[in-house]
DNA sequence: CTGAATCCCCAACGATACTG
DNA sequence: CAGTATCGTTGGGGATTCAG
């Protein structure tokens, strides 16, 4: 399977070279470069999650980052979070069509990454 | 301008679903997505610069960061680094064909945000 | 000019405990 | 089950200084 993506000439939309800083596309990025983000926006690809199950897969995340991370998307509009009013509280997290969108492209990403990180650190990395 | 990128189906890749932790793709992942990697990269695209070019152009980066982003990247094979012999010191930093390679999954990305910030952290965003 | 080394501090992060 | 609250730690990251 393949997509085809449109590739923003990048000096177009930013003639002076690269984001300035305190711009809002430096905050949006800040936000899915975060520690978690990414993890957290591709285990939400093509699926709903609940909250405990969104934990699970990302491995090694921490309550409260799950819950800042998520939050924080949620501001951004890229995960809806539904909250069904039972007992015990059910909540489902998933990706809006902006998200969607987004994942799109942090696929191919992640793709290359898992590809390349074994020739590129060693298959005995692990350290920084 | 638009390229096609193969998609790998990450759960090919990772049946269990995830990113393990402490994988060399976790490593790697944090790397370019560590606070000053992707603007530190994209800025490289295309072209080759001196380090004071480089700190010009990302913005806000301050020589620590610039010089361990650098390093970093330098060891996972992403960015070449040539030093000339002369006094003042001359040193340039590019792109190797596999840094050049992740960019171009990183252009969508960037353009993407670009497009999308003011849309969605509204035109008066700069806080968190 | 390029960068290494040092100091220092804030906020990011994790662990734990608690609540609706 | 799905969070919030609180606290403690740490290391990321900025400013500054020094060296080649």
């Amino acid at each position: 399977m393949s997509v085809s993506v449109q590739v923003s000439p990048l000096d177009k939309i930013f003639p002076s070279g690269i984001f300035p800083s305190a711009c809002p596309s430096r905050v949006l990025l800040d936000h899915i470069t975060s520690k978690w983000g990414v993890l957290v926006l591709v285990s939400l690809t093509g699926r709903t999650l609940r909250w405990g199950e969104l934990r699970r897969r990302v491995e090694g995340i921490s309550e409260k980052m799950l819950a800042q991370t998520l939050k924080t998307f949620e501001r951004d509009g890229l995960v809806s979070r539904v909250a069904l009013p039972v007992i015990p509280p059910h909540v489902e997290y998933s990706l809006t069509p902006q998200g969607d969108e987004l994942v799109t492209l942090l696929h191919p990403l992640l793709g290359w990454v898992a590809v390349n990180a074994e020739a590129i650190l060693g298959p005995e990395a692990g350290s920084d």
